[in-house]
DNA sequence: AAATGTCACAACCGCCGCCAA
DNA sequence: GTTGGCGGCGGTTGTGACATT
């Protein structure tokens, strides 16, 4: 038997609200509650489905929603949450004070996404795109041979990928899963690898990385994907997190339930998405992501780290700075800018990467 | 100035989970 | 255990504003 609909649809009105319409919501909401939204359209003398009044005022007249341009924090914020939580809109916007999930969806459908996809960036994996990987190494013949015709960039990914560098990032994502040890030994096996100062140099990259992170294998990582790539850890991690929207470290919790640290004891902390895209150091602080330009100017003293994100409860004084410089208020390309710092992949100095631009 | 394309966002639709009868 | 009501969620659409040709 089909499902009743939630409302009579006959003679509702449908589409965007008048203020009359927004007046009387409001005004009856704080006289008594919404209480059932089934029978509030009536009580209100609104001619609209009790679902239509939900959605208008959790989404657009709720005195709390803080309307405006998204800042950097809270893109920030939306990224790393993301990259655990997937589309859980509404566990993402429990964690951004005074954000809707319809609001921080569209975000991210409009501008997040497009500019991820742009970058080369799996909007979904948080990865860079395997597809372009493979792509642009079925092109990548053509990159040290100038004569044949550039596919890539005519496809406009050019500017966004280099098909060795992202195949290194690729390698180096996956040796993070692997054996790192084997590395030097399969670049050596791997002829796309066909510039010797490549190798020379990743080979130097590999052993900085093996003697800054002597123990880095992360268990169970099978794949070049290592910010989530076990489905059920991941859903472990979703359901740990989206269980406790709001109750999260630092508040009426029991305190064993979390580490030091502020992640979950269940979120096991290997299997925590390297979410510093570079963006962070590795005492957690900010690394500013364009020294240059002026309107990227962070507070440097704000320990924004994944488990201040995580701790942030939606009830809590907001510790996102709400007067930080806004996405929106600069260029797409410096919002670009921003973005290409937040995908380094912690390669160190040493490896000069003009060398593969 | 008009036509067309693109973007941003509010709103809708349909499905799902929870809960009470 | 089943059914139906309800609230909530995520995906999608519609439309106005703005940009480009």
């Amino acid at each position: 038997m089909g499902r009743a609909p939630c409302c009579d649809k006959n003679g509702l009105k449908k589409g965007p609200w008048t203020q009359e319409e927004d007046q009387k919501l409001m005004d009856y909401i704080q006289k008594h509650g919404h209480g059932s939204w089934r029978t509030l359209p009536k009580n209100a003398g609104l001619a609209r489905c009790g679902k239509s009044c939900r959605l208008r005022w959790t989404n657009y007249l709720r005195p709390d929603i803080k309307r405006g341009r998204f800042s950097f924090e809270e893109e920030e914020t939306i990224i790393q949450l993301h990259s655990i939580l997937g589309n859980k809109w509404s566990a993402i916007a429990a964690r951004l004070p005074g954000r809707t999930d319809n609001e921080i969806k569209n975000y991210w459908n409009t501008h997040i996404r497009k500019r991820l996809l742009r970058m080369g960036i799996d909007p979904v994996t948080h990865s860079p795109r395997l597809d372009l990987l493979d792509l642009s190494s079925i092109l990548g013949s053509s990159i040290y041979n100038p004569t044949q015709l550039h596919l890539s960039r005519l496809l406009g990914i050019d500017p966004l990928v280099n098909s060795e560098l992202l195949r290194l990032a690729s390698n180096i994502l996956s040796s993070q899963c692997n054996n790192l040890n084997l590395l030097p030994q399969s670049l050596q096996e791997n002829d796309q690898f066909s510039n010797p100062q490549i190798q020379n140099q990743f080979s130097s990259l590999v052993q900085t990385q093996q003697l800054q992170n002597p123990i880095q294998e992360i268990p169970s990582c099978t794949t070049a994907n290592t910010f989530v790539s076990d489905p059920q850890l991941m859903q472990a991690n979703v359901d740990q997190i989206s269980s406790n929207p709001i109750d999260f470290p630092g508040q009426n919790v029991q305190s064993d339930l979390y580490q030091d640290n502020g992640v979950p004891c269940s979120l096991d902390p290997n299997f925590m998405p390297n979410l510093n895209y570079g963006y962070f150091n590795s005492d957690q602080s900010i690394v500013d992501p364009s020294p240059e330009s002026s309107d990227f100017q962070l507070n440097h003293n704000q320990n924004f780290n994944f488990a201040s994100v995580l701790s942030t409860p939606a009830s809590s004084p907001m510790t996102l700075n709400s007067s930080s410089t806004h996405i929106n208020s600069s260029t797409e390309d410096e919002r670009d800018s921003y973005c290409s710092n937040m995908l380094k992949f912690e390669i160190p100095d040493l490896l000069d990467m003009s060398d593969f631009m």
